[in-house]
DNA sequence: GGGCCACATTAGAACAGTTCCAACCTTCGA
DNA sequence: TCGAAGGTTGGAACTGTTCTAATGTGGCCC
């Protein structure tokens, strides 16, 4: 079992063979799915998962904060469930490849805060992976 | 006359009416608007203009280099003019507000690039604005 | 000025990703 | 065992964007 239905199994939160395959089909690192890959992973270990519930899933686990959702500049929404280790994004320009990477966050001076109240920062590097190079 | 459409009639780029409408539309500071909000603005300067033209002419103007292509988490595009000064993002959580920022820029270690060329760093700082506080 | 051609514009169809819906199925407590 | 709450489903609907094929237009050449 994996550490992200271990985690959702202590919350409380109702485990069905389709919650379980679609939240095992994120496991690892560096790991970051549009829904219809999650959706291919997921029908392979379990063949009659309907998109649907891959969508209604995956807004679930975002809502409860256990799933982070990044827009790609394609469109398609992906999913990180790396949410333990605060970390940013390394992009390759060509092929759309996503690393996990950590790095200094920026501060943002006062002067610059249009009296936001700021309670994220979000990284993204950019460049060409060594395959594209 | 804007300074945007200055740069590209000096580029020799064919200047038709609706080609100006839709870039005086994205005239101003922090303006990041969405492709049917320029569709709007432009609209009312001129309006037979169309919707295709309107993303014909973003999509031309991104290949220029005239205009950055920002991705939102809603799922719209937006499309920012200022392109002469490098600057980052400031976005309301709440509202979607979005504003621009210059902040010092992270770098990333050597042993964080996995091998990658380093073209662009993108920031974003989230927080709430002071209208939807 | 008139004709021509490359290129701009257009409406609407097509498309992709996502969300909605209404029917059905499961789980679990009483 | 029953009922209610909630999970799942396929397909329809929706949204933002791109494509297509027909039509219009600016500006160069004569």
């Amino acid at each position: 079992m994996t550490e992200l239905v271990e985690r959702l199994r202590e919350r409380g939160w109702r485990m069905t063979a389709q919650r379980r395959v679609i939240a095992e089909a994120m496991a690892g690192d560096h790991v970051h799915l549009a829904a219809d890959e999650v959706y291919e992973r997921a029908r392979a270990a379990l063949p009659e998962v309907s998109l649907a519930t891959v969508y209604n899933t995956l807004n679930e686990l975002v809502e409860m904060g256990e799933v982070l959702e990044l827009t790609h500049a394609d469109g398609r929404k992906r999913y990180d469930p790396n949410t333990v280790e605060r970390h940013h994004h390394l992009v390759c320009t060509s092929c759309g490849r996503m690393l996990d990477v950590t790095a200094d966050e920026p501060g943002l001076a006062e002067s610059e805060r249009h009296g936001f109240d700021l309670h994220d920062v979000e990284v993204t590097f950019r460049g060409r992976c060594p395959d594209c190079a």
